[in-house]
DNA sequence: AATTTTATTGCAAACAATTCGCAATAAAAG
DNA sequence: CTTTTATTGCGAATTGTTTGCAATAAAATT
């Protein structure tokens, strides 16, 4: 795995994010005329596959963020999002198991409305 | 809500479904000339909106189903889907209540490997 | 039953997010 | 310093989904 130029400011954007972000989010904020938004899809799904970075699948798109595997809160009136811990961390395996499937990993989010939109 | 004789057979597939189907999935097993994928769109739209089917994203997709509410199991060697119960549904409030958000629903899809794929 | 109303449809075109092929570039290895 | 090969930029393609609009057909009204 080579560490160019252009994955450094990848990882350097998500380091700085308090929130996940899309490919497009961290193309926007690398303000580097020469940088190609394919470049961003290709080396985050690159970190995602070696496991540097965690995905999830937030109104039909893929966000990236660091730290540790959560979730999501989602305002279906502002887009807001508020990360929540992961409550199925534990039984992953346990609800594989009676099928014999071995579960790798799960997605999850919750929708619904923040404190603002609902009296707004 | 006009029953339309597009939306008959719309539901007519889903209820013989046993698994969640994509619009596309439910316009090819409709073999109708004349029925366009767009009516399906905006049919399982409107049917979901009106909660009378359930959506769940599964590798970025809309899948649709009839019934109540669960989860499935995706396998990631040959996209076999295996429903699941749903380990939320009575924290849902209570994840969201701390930040004074009131949430309405959530997604999720366990990853991993079937039975089969797991040796295969 | 004939007519009016208006939700729904078919169609084609637009869209948004993401992926791809390929030659050029630049890390890392020799 | 040269060679190797992963990675990039670019443009174009793809996939899933949505949209505008005139035509159609349910349902409501006469």
């Amino acid at each position: 795995m080579r560490m160019t130029s252009q994955r450094k400011k990848i990882l350097d954007v998500l380091n700085q994010a308090t929130l996940p972000l899309t490919c497009d989010d961290i193309y926007l904020q690398i303000d580097d005329e020469k940088l190609n938004l394919s470049t961003v899809y290709r080396s985050l799904e690159r970190f995602y596959i070696d496991q540097h970075v965690f995905k999830t699948i937030i109104n039909q798109k893929q966000y990236y963020y660091l730290g540790h595997h959560h979730h999501f809160l989602v305002c279906l009136g502002c887009e807001k999002m508020i990360p929540v811990g992961c409550h199925i961390e534990g039984k992953e395996k346990a609800i594989g198991e009676p099928y014999g499937f071995k579960v790798t990993h799960h997605d999850m989010t919750l929708y619904g409305y923040c404190n603002h939109c609902q009296t707004h």
